[in-house]
RNA sequence: GGCCCGUUCGUCUAGGGGUUAGGACACCAGAUUUUCAUUCUGGUAACAGGGGUUCGAUUCCCCUACGGGCUACCA
């Protein structure tokens, strides 16, 4: 085991937890656990415009589901506390002082419209991207373009203020990020970044940096969209003076949308129709429901499994891990650049393999509510053994009642096909004797009754073979199934004779 | 537009200077199952393009194309 890491799951609490994001935990969670590091969640609302009531219960919520614990964070506190940025406010101000008095950064008084016009400005003059740099900041009001004695005035009166990033002029800097290698972008490129609001908190930015050092934090493993500002944050550490206890940083591919172009949001989840979130998710202003994994019967083994092969691989041919397997074969070297696309068909594969490893007893279980919501009693027998005869058809445990309803009542329809194809005779005449055969049989089994079946069949000079889906068919309804003399004795004698009497009645005794 | 990142079957991916370019999902076909599903067997299918470097490039370098991300007092 290498040196235990300190990682963090750094949301903010704008919306529900989306795939993305839960992958991103999970790759925090595996190194965790693999190291025997620490899983620290932090809470990123800085900007308090943007905050949804429950994102926050829902992110954790989402990842208990899949099976990831805190050791320290918003919930479960720790050491390193508050885990959540609004209740760390008042601690970034000295940071920000920090950098200021060591000259690497300043107050900054413009206003928005100031700021408009300045990128009108260089809009105008062709300039490729407007921002607030090296070469514009001269012209702006800030500390650095103003005389010291009105920046006190402006200061001492109250006037809105930012404290921005003093970015320097033409300096290379190198990201060392662990997937991607070295990326090197000259700060030429980089803006004056806003560090700290005139609201009083600070930026991501800022607050990133800050509680990153403070928490000690080892490994920084985020989405590929942080890359182009992870050289701002090395060059905070080093204002700060953090190179020493900088951590290392990791930047995940991006999950992509199933089809057409970009990056996997919320739409595509209602577009498809299909579960998206890891639970289900209510939004706070249009009371909506987005359907999640959970509540489809999704196993999150099987959602786990497959967002752990989204950008990571094993090396070898391997597909099915446990957890536990997979915090001992992950490594973030083996986490690819290019983004994966979100093509959930392997999930649906994913979930049938754990579903047919999982024992019927616990299977039936899980259907339990499934019975008791369509208005029948529940004998755990009895569905201890239809799940043993339907297992390998479902793909979701969600499938099961409604893949298996003739289980629970009597056929009212009859799959018009089959009947056009299968009810015809001799078939009602045969049905008839069945079911004179099945009331007067001695023994009820699978074995009995597909002996006296056969018997019947021979006696009237017909095939069995013939005969048997006209026979699933009455039972049923369906034209397909499982192994029909297995269902035949599930459902006992009564109900089959009944059931045979009630395919007479309606599809006609020939 | 600028900057950054990327590009192997439809999808997730392995591989890596000389390979019949491997696996999985999906799809198709055959076998088994009287049905359907399962299972088994087989099959279709990929190195974005152009230049280098090299005896030899899918693999290394450059360019182009394409895709993605970022470009806020959002994270």
């Amino acid at each position: 085991m290498s040196t235990p890491v300190r990682v963090r799951f750094a949301p903010s609490p704008t919306g529900p937890l989306h795939p993305g994001g839960v992958r991103t935990a999970l790759f925090n969670y595996l190194l965790a656990r693999q190291t025997g590091g620490t899983f620290i969640l932090r809470i990123e609302d800085t900007d308090q415009t943007r905050f949804v009531p429950g994102a926050e219960q829902f992110i954790i919520e989402s990842l208990e589901w899949c099976g990831m614990k805190f050791d320290e964070g918003v919930h479960v506190g720790g050491p390193h506390g508050p885990y959540r940025q609004s209740e760390r406010k008042a601690m970034y101000r000295q940071y920000a002082d920090q950098l200021i008095a060591a000259g690497h950064a300043y107050y900054a008084f413009d206003t928005e419209e100031e700021l408009e016009e300045m990128r009108e400005r260089l809009k105008k003059a062709n300039v490729a991207s407007p921002q607030y740099n090296s070469i514009t900041r001269v012209n702006m009001k800030n500390s650095l373009s103003l005389p010291a004695d009105e920046v006190q005035r402006r200061l001492d009166a109250g006037d809105p203020y930012v404290i921005r990033f003093k970015m320097p002029r033409n300096e290379e800097v190198r990201v060392k990020d662990i997937i991607r290698s070295w990326v090197v972008v000259n700060t030429s490129q980089l803006d004056d970044k806003v560090l700290f609001k005139s609201d009083g908190m600070p930026t991501y930015h800022l607050a990133n940096v800050v509680d990153d050092y403070l928490m000690k934090i080892t490994h920084v493993i985020r989405g590929e969209e942080w890359l182009p500002s992870t050289p701002l944050h090395v060059l905070l550490y080093q204002a700060f003076g953090w190179e020493a206890v900088m951590p290392q940083f990791a930047h995940l591919p991006l999950l992509l949308k199933p089809d057409g172009d970009g990056k996997l949001s919320k739409r595509d989840g209602d577009r498809l129709g299909l579960p998206f979130y890891a639970i289900n998710w209510t939004s706070p202003e249009t009371g909506e429901t987005t359907l999640g994994y959970r509540e489809s019967g999704y196993f999150p083994e099987a959602y786990v499994n497959f967002l752990a092969l989204l950008g990571w691989n094993p090396g070898d041919n391997r597909e099915i891990f446990s957890l536990e397997e997979l915090v001992q074969a992950f490594s973030l070297e083996r986490v690819n650049k290019h983004g994966a696309r979100y093509d959930f068909t392997k999930l649906n594969w994913f979930n049938q393999q754990y579903l047919r490893n999982r024992p019927h007893a616990e299977l039936a279980e899980m259907v339990v509510p499934q019975v008791l919501a369509a208005g029948h009693m529940v004998d755990m027998d009895f569905l201890t053994e239809a799940i043993r005869l339907m297992n390998e058809r479902m793909t979701l445990v969600g499938d099961f009642y409604k893949m298996s309803q003739y289980f629970f009542e009597a056929p009212t329809t009859y799959d018009e096909e089959v009947v056009a194809k299968r009810w015809k005779a001799p078939v009602p005449a045969f049905i008839e004797k069945l079911q004179a055969a099945f009331a007067g049989l001695n023994s009820w089994d699978a074995a009995s009754c597909e002996a006296i079946f056969n018997e019947t069949a021979t006696a009237m000079e017909l095939k069995p073979g013939q005969l048997m889906q006209a026979y699933r068919l009455a039972i049923s309804g369906q034209g397909a199934g499982p192994a029909i003399f297995e269902l035949t004795a599930l459902l006992g004698r009564d109900q089959i004779v009944a059931r045979l009497a009630a395919a007479l009645n309606t599809l006609g005794h020939g």
